[in-house]
Parts: C-alpha cells; sequence; structure tokens
RNA sequence: GGUCCGUUCGUCUAGGGGUUAGGACGCAUCCCUUUCACGGAUGAAACACGGGUUCGAUUCCCGUACGGACUACCA
C-alpha cells in the first residue's frame, strides 16, 4: 500500500452537505478512481455541540445519490478506522503530548474571559491582529509562564486547560500546492492554535493530521478556505515527525454567489428560488428547511457532470461526461484558480441533455410516478408516447406531466389571447366536418389516418388546412403551443378527440 | 486592519510572447416546423489598470485597483 493514493473526504455533520462540499467528495474521488487508489470518508466531528443528528445519514445519502461510494467509511470500515473523530478520542493524545515532550506545544489555562480580555487590551493598544502567539502568550497563563509546580497542580486539581501549538517566532513556511503552487508564509502571522480542547477532544487541526496521517492519506484536496492554515499543519507534521510523508496539498477554488460576490450560501438558494444542496433536508433543530436539487428534479448524473465542471475543465471542448469519462479525464493541475459564480441555467441545460438521453420507457416511470400523485393512471404504452413526444421540450422529468397534462386531461378552459386571435367561422366549420367524419373513421387512429382525415375534411370545404390549424390545436389541448398535434391525436384517440371538439365546440362559441 | 489567494465575453472557461483571442450556457436574428420546443446557422459580447522586460505583451515581472478566504477551546 506503500505507493496507492489514498484520498478523503472529510465532512463536519453540522447540517445538510453544501454542493461545495459534494464537489470536494467528487474531486477526491475522481482522483482516486484515476489513479486506482482509494476514497476514504471520514466524519469529522470534533465539535459535540456542533453535532446535528441526521446529518451524517444526509452526507452518506448524498453521494450515494451520485453514486461516488467510498471506499471506506464509518458505515464501510477498512483498516484504518474508526471512521468518526469522536470514536478516535483516545487515539489523540498521545500525539499532543509528544509534542508537549518535543517543546512544540504547552499547556495554556487561560479562561474564556482572560482571553477576551486579552483581545480588548491589545485592540486598545491598536495591535493590529490580536493573537495569542510568540509575544502575547509571556503574558497569559501557561506551562510557558508559569512555575513548574504550579502547572502540575492545576493539571493534577483538574483544573480545565487546553493544549496549544508553541509556533516559533520567525521562520518561513512554504507548501507547494498543486494547484497554486508554492505559498509560502511567515511563522509570526500565526497564532499559536489550540490542539486539544478543555473537552478532551482535539481540534481540527490535530486531529485532521493527526487522522490522515494514521490513515496513510497521501493527497488532501479541500477547499480553499482552508489554506490560511496549510501552513500550521506543515508545521504539525514536522514537529510529529512525519514530514517525509505529508500528503500533498490542493486547495480547490470556492463557488461563489451568482451575483455580486461571496460564498454560495443558503441564503443565495432561498433569494433565487434553486436548490444548493444536493437533497432537501429538514433541520431537527432548527425546523429550518432547504430544497435539493434531487428533489427539484436534476438528475444525478447530469448534476455530477455540472458539479464537474465547476472550477475544472478536460481541457477540450467537449461538456458531456459519464463519471467513467471524468475518471478517466480529470487531472489536478486543469482545476482554476478563481472562484467560481454558481450559475443555475448551466445545471439547467445539463439536466436537459442528460433527459434527452433517457430512453421512453425511463421517462415513462417519471410520469407514471407523478400520474399516482395525482390519482391518474393510464397504461404504460400511452405514457411511453407521451413520454416521447414530450422528451424534447423538458427540463424536468415533472416537466413530462405539468407540460403534457393536456395529453391526460381535457382542457375546460381556452387561452384567451388565442381564442381572440384564431378562433373563427373556418375554424368552427372545419372542426364541426372533422368531428362528423371521424365518427365513421376506423379504429384506431394513426398520426398519419389522423391528418389525412383533417386534411380531406377542410378541403371538403374549400378551406385551407394552415389557416385554421392553431384553433384546431387550441380546441383540442385548450392551448397554442405543444408537441405535434397529430401525435397528440393518435395519444388521445379517436372517441376522446371528438368529446374534445365537440365541447370546444359548445364551449367557445358560448363563450 | 493583518496574512494568504485570485482577476480572459453577463456566466463557466480554452489559450498563451506575434491568434480574426476558441468553445459552452444565456441572449438576439434567421432557417427548419401548419404552433411551441428540439435541431441547424449567424450575431452581439472578454484579456481590470499602470509601469517595466521585449522588436513585440492578453500571456513574463513589479505595483495599483477590485474581489475572495482566513483571522474561535468551528470545521
Amino acid at each position: 500500500m506503500s505507493n496507492e493514493v489514498r484520498v478523503r473526504f472529510a465532512p463536519s455533520p453540522t447540517g445538510a452537505l453544501h454542493i461545495g462540499g459534494v464537489r470536494t467528495a467528487l474531486y477526491n474521488y475522481l482522483f482516486a478512481r484515476k489513479h486506482g487508489g482509494k476514497f476514504l470518508l471520514r466524519i469529522e466531528d470534533t465539535d459535540q455541540n456542533r453535532y446535528v443528528p441526521g446529518a451524517e445519514d444526509y452526507i452518506k445519502d448524498s453521494l450515494d445519490w451520485i453514486g461516488i461510494n467510498p471506499d471506506e467509511s464509518p458505515w464501510n470500515p477498512g483498516d484504518c478506522g474508526p471512521y468518526r473523530q469522536s470514536e478516535r478520542k483516545s487515539m489523540y493524545r498521545e500525539y499532543a503530548e509528544y509534542l508537549l515532550e518535543k517543546g512544540h506545544a504547552y499547556y495554556a489555562f487561560d479562561t474564556s474571559e482572560e482571553l477576551e480580555a486579552m483581545r480588548q487590551r491589545l485592540t486598545a493598544a491598536r495591535v493590529v491582529s490580536p493573537q495569542y502567539n510568540s509575544i502575547t502568550r509571556t503574558q497569559m497563563k501557561n506551562s510557558l509562564t508559569l512555575p513548574a509546580d504550579e502547572v502540575k497542580s492545576r493539571l493534577e486539581s483538574g483544573e480545565p486547560y487546553v493544549i496549544r501549538i508553541k509556533i516559533p517566532r520567525k521562520e518561513e513556511v512554504r507548501l507547494n500546492d498543486m494547484v497554486r503552487g508554492w505559498v509560502m508564509v511567515h511563522s509570526n502571522s500565526l497564532d499559536d492554535k489550540v490542539l486539544m480542547k478543555s473537552d478532551g477532544m482535539p481540534t481540527y487541526h490535530l486531529a485532521n493530521i493527526v487522522d490522515d496521517h494514521l490513515m496513510g492519506i497521501t493527497h488532501v484536496i479541500r477547499g480553499e478556505e482552508w489554506l490560511p492554515s496549510a501552513p500550521l499543519h506543515v508545521l504539525l507534521y514536522r514537529y510529529l515527525g512525519w514530514e517525509d510523508s505529508m500528503p500533498e496539498f490542493a486547495h480547490l477554488p470556492l463557488l461563489l454567489k451568482p451575483d455580486g460576490n461571496g460564498k454560495l450560501s443558503k441564503r443565495d438558494a432561498e433569494k433565487h428560488g434553486f436548490p444548493i444542496f444536493p437533497l432537501s433536508w429538514k433541520d431537527p433543530n432548527s425546523g429550518e428547511w432547504v430544497a435539493g436539487f434531487k428533489e427539484a428534479g436534476y438528475l444525478p448524473d447530469a448534476f455530477l457532470n455540472f458539479l464537474a465542471f465547476l472550477g475544472w475543465n478536460p481541457g477540450d471542448q467537449r461538456e458531456l461526461f459519464s463519471v467513467e469519462a471524468l475518471v478517466d479525464a480529470f487531472s489536478i493541475d486543469r482545476i482554476g484558480k478563481s472562484g467560481t459564480k454558481f450559475d443555475i441555467n448551466k445545471a439547467k441545460w445539463y439536466n436537459e441533455q442528460y433527459l434527452r438521453k433517457k430512453s421512453d420507457k425511463e421517462l415513462a416511470a417519471y410520469l407514471l410516478e407523478d400520474l399516482q400523485k395525482e390519482n391518474l393512471s393510464v397504461s404504460a404504452e400511452k405514457a411511453e408516447k407521451i413520454a416521447a413526444v414530450m422528451k424534447e421540450r423538458a427540463t424536468f422529468p415533472s416537466d413530462l406531466w405539468s407540460e403534457g397534462r393536456f395529453m391526460l386531461l381535457a382542457p375546460e378552459e381556452f387561452d384567451g389571447q388565442v381564442v381572440a386571435k384564431k378562433w373563427n367561422q373556418e375554424a368552427i366549420t372545419v372542426l364541426s366536418a372533422y368531428s362528423k367524419n371521424l365518427q365513421e373513421a376506423e379504429a384506431p387512429l394513426t398520426a398519419e389516418s389522423a391528418k389525412a382525415l383533417l386534411e380531406s375534411s377542410a378541403e371538403a370545404e374549400g378551406i385551407k388546412l394552415g389557416k385554421v390549424m392553431q384553433a384546431v390545436r387550441l380546441a383540442v389541448t385548450g392551448v397554442g403551443a405543444g408537441p405535434d398535434l397529430m401525435q397528440i391525436f393518435e395519444i388521445l384517440g379517436k372517441e376522446e378527440l371528438i368529446k374534445r371538439i365537440e365541447f370546444a365546440l359548445n364551449k367557445i362559441d358560448a363563450a
């Protein structure tokens, strides 16, 4: 397993998984598959206060929906378990102690009030960035300033404490990011981050280094919001003696708001009326509800394809990629550096492309499902015919029903604008004749026979069919636009067609 | 404020010292269509700004501006 690529997606179960998180998971997955490696899922639940019940299942279900299942996870453990940080609690202590022993960490006893007072004091003194660092730690209560015996007695008396990393005063920390190249920061801009919290849990910083090391992670692919703390992580690897096996980093560009600027957020989804979460979700604590792509009618393949192109491209002009094709084409050096604005139109376009690739039968299944909710039933054969004529004009599977309902339900109202423009005596004459001729027509009506009869009916009255076509459509469907009329006639069948024409003749005349 | 990251059509992006700066979404026009849509064609639309380097910068370097992330005992 020495050269095997191992990557992880490490979400925090604090609510619904944001679309940006799904993209991070996807890139990790693609990278792992591309290199024949493993994709792991690790739950980062070191903050017990923020734990939200159901969030883990949400993460699992989301990945499952788009078909990127981890090779190792809490539900499918490999050899590096547990895969939930809360269950690894006992493992972190020894590394914190090692750091303590090596002088790279220290105990701190400051209360939150004292910390706050320190920040205020610094702010008042016009210190630009108040932080716990090589300068301020000398004035705080920690094992660097307190006499050894006092530290010992505080520890023994059970006084709460944290363990902080001791950031060196003057040092350059550099890392070679796979998407950004060399990034360098001075240690004096870093602060003495807490490594172990007073509740005995590690913070993200310690936990992710320890776990990545123990789990043999070779590449860390994560959001750009982690870039500022990456130098801290480098230092941690160094102090823990793991620098030689330190994973490579790739920090992904952020997903931004569609308008203006800033990180894409829940508010944007509400404001623009489109989802930014894979699945809909109701927060059990706040009762807050968010919409999901799945429920909005996005197909998983389309969603995945759309997501893959948010910050990455294959370098040629192809746009439609199956997962397999993505795996084949994916590479980290084709990931862009700049933030990506979220454009729902593109997502819709992808959905249309994938929808049209589906067979009539698959589409009919969606239609049948919708009809069931309406307490309507129709034969599978008819559903397929409807799907066939509707698929070119649908964005979502639900459009099959919402845009094509006139194929199942006779119109009760007629579009007033079309009535005003197209309804006239000639139309009435042709329709009346057609209705009569239809009575004698042979039963299963086909698009061809329906058309031939309509043409002869019009001709017999000396009226050009083109002049009344729109009115005929109006009479039968109630509206002025839709799929090929003769196909609709075939789907409707002779009896229904006659019924509708008669109804229209009475209803519209009366109006 | 500080640190770090970024900046090619409205959006996603390709490209990269010499190009008519390419594609896609969206938009517009036309064709197809006895409607609408699909499809096809065409069009409008971009290198943030200022200095260098160079015979020549959109491309390399430095600034400026603008944007963003981070700045918790959250991840």
